[in-house]
DNA sequence: CCCGAATACCTGTCTAGACAGGTATGGAGC
DNA sequence: GCTCCATACCTGTCTAGACAGGTATTCGGG
């Protein structure tokens, strides 16, 4: 009964997923359970007919999804499932921004003194020139979120036309090419809409909404760009899974 | 000079380390920039003097960081910051509840018939008996968060006292062990506090709030433990990183 | 009975080589 | 000038074997 999981040769799905598929089974089946100590490298070698780097990127595997740990010596373990290791993405954000039903409306865009606040932030002198860019991005005619992003001036680089548009926001998202940024830090926490920010969302202030404030940084570490989205909280959550759901699609990678 | 950067043979830091941090270096120096092509695998074979599967593995590093991506047939090339990368995870709540300076106050612990709302969200029949566990967790003697649980009550399995204690919402977090979950689902997302929560927390109602709701299911799917974790937004916040912000300490795994 | 050493087993790391299949480029033929 | 194909290069995958170092057990000596 243990020698009847060798791997499909002729499958497109390659050995090494294919051994961290049933592994995952057998764990999702609750053949093997927290805690429990999964067979050795040299066992699954023998079980899947695979050399010993192939059930090692298997296991190396599952140890990504957060699925089984190892430790150095003792073996491989199944973990439990932890609250604490859930991961939120911005993946709703961006399938939002790519979704053709939504629209991005500038609200403004046009060269200002700095606030306090913003000079702040970039680290620029008070009343230092700022580039502001506001939008309402909307789905199926609603308004889902706001953003607000305030860049540092400079002369020497020509504001494109693409910075104001739809480009630029899917760019910031997701940009597969070039970008003026090296790093960013982002900041996810809850407000509610001000008057300002619930006029745009047509909504009452003081419901409840998400924020993710995002600072870039260029490549001498200065500020450029401070700006953050903000969000009904009824249109767009952020959710995660621990433990082992289901077999996912053979586990990308 | 391309030929200097050999990997130091007896650094404790292993070959497939010392080559990622090494390219993550010249990244963050400027050296190649977002768009660019990395040296091929075989180049940073000869470069580093390293076998191509060391060399793969440096780039594997730097993958899964989101620093590069590879094209199957082209090569590999150094990504742009993209704010839709970015993952925010429950590091912090974790770190909270392990701290010494945490207490955990057991607010309320008893069987009760569900409610209409946790009967749905548990999927048992109205009114059948459910364990509510709610908690009140303070850092330096002022409430972080409030957080309530509720269980199947099964009478097979008696309620051990560990369930409710610290360790208990410690397991919840960060569990090496066992668990009676098999997976979990979670939601984050904003709110307000209501009259109660913030009698609780010591706000005033209304006030922005974080919230974590949490579902986890048994090894038949069926959910037994729903409940939320709710936060005052200026106490805690997520925070993320995208792109290279500096050299972290040797990148693990 | 206790303690230390030998031992078996486990994961971590690395190597050298092999084949497959995707991608781009340049040249031959039309 | 255009198409198609050979070619070179690249990443993806796998193998078989080797050594290092951590861990637990067992066995023998004191």
């Amino acid at each position: 009964m243990s020698k009847l999981n060798r791997v499909d040769r002729s499958s497109f799905e390659p050995p090494y997923a294919q051994v961290a598929r049933s592994v995952r089974e057998r764990i999702v089946s609750g053949e093997y359970t927290a805690g429990d100590r999964l067979p050795s490298e040299a066992e699954l070698c023998e079980l899947y007919g695979v050399s010993r780097m192939t059930a090692r990127r298997a296991v190396a595997l599952l140890v990504r999804d957060g699925v089984v740990m190892t430790e150095n010596g003792r073996g491989t373990f199944v973990k439990a499932p932890e609250l604490g290791a859930a991961t939120f993405d911005l993946g709703s954000l961006r399938r939002l921004v790519d979704d053709d039903a939504t629209s991005v409306k500038i609200s403004e865009a046009r060269i200002v003194p700095s606030s306090p606040r913003v000079s702040g932030k970039l680290a620029v002198g008070p009343d230092s020139p700022v580039v502001v860019i506001k939008r309402i991005v909307s789905s199926g005619g609603e308004p889902v979120f706001y953003h607000s992003e305030y860049l540092v001036f400079d002369p020497r680089r020509p504001l494109v036309e693409a910075e104001y548009g739809v480009t630029a926001l899917r760019d910031l998202l997701a940009n597969a090419g070039k970008s003026g940024f090296k790093y960013g830090r982002l900041d996810l926490h809850a407000s509610t809409l001000s008057e300002t920010e619930a006029s745009y969302l047509g909504e009452q202030p003081g419901v409840p909404a998400w924020v993710v404030e995002h600072l870039f940084y260029d490549f001498e570490n200065r500020p450029v760009s401070w700006g953050r989205f903000i969000g009904r909280a009824d249109r767009l959550r952020f959710s995660a899974t621990v433990g082992v759901a289901d077999v996912p699609d053979g586990a990308r990678r």
